[in-house]
DNA sequence: TATATTTGCAACCGAACGGTTTCTTAATAT
DNA sequence: ATATTAAGAAACCGTTCGGTTGCAAATATA
């Protein structure tokens, strides 16, 4: 059972659930309130998150509170920068191109 | 059968390929060397990769080569944004409290 | 104390995943 | 013309995924 980040985010409703959580820390019930599945389904998914570190529970009585670990998400922005490179390159390029268009026109 | 981003790069196998032929394109054969699985199976992956429009081949001869649609990456960027909003307006409160702490020292 | 509520866990189900083996097609080399 | 090479397609296999139903544990309430 492979458990990372990637895999996690790959689910549109664990997409859905980090973008309900990120900014306040909500209870299983809560969250499936939101979703057509059964509040066991949003159980499960909150245990995948759970245990690849996206997300943090804080007991309150019977109630959890779960809300997301931001700091996890960078994992994903650390991976992306190197094609941002690439991209930021390509726009260099681009830019480089057009400003020569622009002289060769005067 | 869900085909999106996200689900594409949820495998480890996959994005190593990206990350391949993200600055030089290549065929199946010269992909498939960096792996411990079948030509078949990489083939495969290419077929889910292009399927979601993050890979293009060019044909030459009865060779194709792919290459990374590296426009197709910044879908992940773009979603990571409203959580970098999030981990930004964090550190700068966390840097206004430094702050605070720097100027009660004083 | 008995009952209701919140949650997680286990068992099960159909579909999708990732892989292999085998086969076909098309282009190149001999 | 034949053999070889590159690549994809199809069929199959075991595993994982996402979901459901049913149940147990813990806490709160009557």
């Amino acid at each position: 059972m492979r458990r990372d980040i990637f895999q996690a985010i790959a689910d549109p409703t664990r997409r859905a659930i980090i973008g309900l959580i990120a900014l306040q820390a909500m209870t299983p019930n809560a969250i499936a309130e939101n979703f057509n599945t059964t509040r066991q389904a949003i159980s499960k998914h909150l245990r995948i998150l759970t245990e690849c570190d996206l997300v943090k529970q804080e007991h309150q009585g019977r109630e959890i509170y779960y809300s997301l670990e931001i700091e996890k998400m960078k994992e994903i922005d650390k991976w992306l920068d190197q094609f941002r490179k690439i991209w930021e390159t390509r726009f260099n390029q681009l830019d480089k191109l057009l400003s020569t268009i622009k002289k060769q026109k005067k």
